[in-house]
DNA sequence: GCGCTCTACTGGAGCGCTCTAGTATCGCTT
DNA sequence: AAGCGATACTAGAGCGCTCCAGTAGAGCGC
């Protein structure tokens, strides 16, 4: 049998990683010692302390995560789900790592893919001993889910599952698609197309409460849905089908920026100037929306808000005691840049930049 | 001290993990022969096997990564490190988990962040104790890779680091630009500007290429090339200074495709029409330049490729003995969408699209 | 000088697996 | 009947860490 590398020391010289044994070792101590010296424990001597740190760091020692999970009793692990291709979901993951480090988890990420089920990649979760899995707009099955949670905490971001057990936190769509179809009525809009989600994360309640909108600002009579999806792809099939026709209403509410992108791009190509011709907003506010060429009006959702109610929620789980199925409920903000006006014909200058009311996050 | 589980078992009844004396004392076994079935391992009976299975499926018995991590001689584990806004990285990633699980790895995924330097997940992966580490376009100092170099096989994708022992798996950059600067000339254009890619991986590579294309078509007198990153951003912004200049160049061959659609978005903002007034080409191939509306032409790389040689390369490393520093070229191939045509004023029609020649990946 | 508390440290039993070295049982030859 | 090689299984020693129980010695009051 090979030693752990094998080619034994190669031409670099890679050799057997260093224990904390060797460190023990090298500074004259046990490894007890050592130990609590790396988990910040109480009970070693300042000047012990910086011994073995300064030993450690000259044999090139880190903590075997594996043993170190092994041994305790809790793993304080967060396992982390998300499509890799969801730009939403990368935004996500960034704002999870430092709020999971504070209050001292680990964070292992796993991704589905059109090769890789989601269900796989959860398994692969729990098989490195998660305490909870904080499930990024999971599309998985809610019976599977269930299962889950005979073995962890399960915190889905985006999509609901009530009654299951799982924890979610998710945006206030309705507030979110209220302020937008409100502002764009005050512009003087009435004909406010939706390009809806499908049946992505968020979108029926996107299209539920862009009906109740415009019913509340009078204009059922021009409620109009156009099926999408979060691609780009979607908005511009739309924007081809609204082109086809008479004439293109004032104003296109998308389904999430991505969409709205592809709307935009597909629209300025055939001569459509926005926001003269035709008003777009969006919904998440993704980096790409902010960017000066593209200052897309949207519905910012809030990320980092989001990323922190999530470990809060799995945290303040598995800390304390069964309280399942809490809910955690952020409030969106309409972000507006360069995408809306007035609808042509009516007063010529837009409203000014209004800056966006920040709403505290609630818990209910 | 709480058990594994704090609340134990709560409202849904979350447990103790099953392990293998579980299952084994379930069926009436040794833990021996379990560890043997669930390592496909020859030397149980075929009645026995299938028992043990049932048995782990009925009590939800998932094997512990970090206990076989632990016991095995060899991890066999990949660590990735990605930086989880880069969509190539995202394509990437898709196509290395099946790769690896083909040859019998496991793959954890670290990505670095805007507040999370690579260095810190590079730390990560190796306390997972990874065998190698497989780094898309790595920012990463030479110097702290020599240093994880003793630690585990180093692959670098994207970026080179000659004379380290950082193995690199890379697309023959200057082919895939020969090649789109042919093109361009063959369809009679001249004035062929370069927004390059800053210090972004690959970029350097393709802007001397570039200039040594430009020459070889007898175009050294039209050589220019402006500052620019990987982003949408920088795109637009070298739109607009071609924009409030005289005229614009006929042709524009960008450093990757966000550039490349960052330009177009500007450029079609401004009453300007792609390809009759401007032709443009990226590089990468996203998955959004293929969109319908997008149809950009651009270099596409081989991303399976990449991924293949790249897994290749580390395992191969691994399991046979040191031969440091080798280095994997793929080719990449031009492909033709909608964004290219021959300049105002010439042969009217453009040419078909051609099919693109597919070349074999080499390895040097 | 005595017990007493405190701090600084050590010993050792696991955590759930893998993997080598064994043992038991079988069928089959000689 | 003994021997033999397969095949099917078991025993047990780790892997590198955590964490609890325990010890040595210093400092202190009385």
């Amino acid at each position: 049998m090979e030693p752990p590398v094998p080619g034994s020391d190669g031409a670099e010289g890679r050799v057997r990683r260093p224990t904390m044994e060797d460190v023990a070792a090298r500074v004259g101590v046990s490894r007890s010692l050592v130990s609590l010296v790396f988990r910040d424990a109480p009970g070693a001597g300042p000047r012990t302390r910086e011994r073995v740190l300064r030993a450690a760091a000259e044999i090139g020692y880190r903590p075997d995560s594996a043993a170190r999970v092994l041994a305790r009793s809790r793993s304080r692990v967060l396992g982390v789900l998300l499509t890799v291709r969801n730009p939403f979901h990368a935004d996500l993951v960034e704002a999870i790592y430092p709020e999971a480090e504070r209050l001292g988890y680990d964070v292992v990420l796993s991704a589905d893919a059109p090769t890789r089920s989601s269900h796989k990649a959860i398994e692969t979760l729990l098989g490195h001993r998660c305490e909870a899995v904080i499930l990024l707009g999971p599309t998985a099955r809610p019976s599977f889910l269930t299962s889950v949670l005979r073995r962890a905490v399960v915190v889905s971001v985006g999509r609901r599952f009530p009654g299951t057990g799982v924890e979610t936190v998710h945006t206030a769509e309705a507030r979110g698609i209220r302020s937008a179809v409100d502002y764009l009525t005050a512009l003087g809009h009435r004909e406010i197309v939706h390009i809806d989600g499908g049946s992505n994360a968020g979108s029926p309640e996107r299209r539920r409460d862009y009906r109740a909108a415009m019913r509340r600002n009078g204009l059922a009579d021009e409620i109009r849905v156009l099926r999408g999806d979060h691609t780009e792809e979607s908005g511009a099939v739309a924007a081809h089908q609204l082109l086809s026709e008479d004439r293109l209403p004032t104003a296109v509410l998308a389904g999430n920026d991505r969409c709205a992108m592809g709307f935009l791009d597909a629209v300025s190509r055939a001569g459509v100037v926005v926001p003269d011709d035709v008003s777009v907003v969006g919904f998440d506010d993704i980096p790409s929306a902010g960017l000066s060429h593209i200052a897309l009006t949207t519905v910012r959702q809030d990320v980092p808000g989001l990323a922190r109610a999530a470990v809060e929620l799995a945290v303040h789980r598995l800390e304390n005691s069964a309280e399942p199925g809490r809910e955690s409920v952020l409030d969106p903000e309409l972000v507006v840049r360069e995408t809306t006006a007035a609808p042509r014909g009516t007063t010529a200058t837009r409203p000014p930049r209004h800056e966006p009311d920040r709403l505290a996050p609630s818990v209910r």
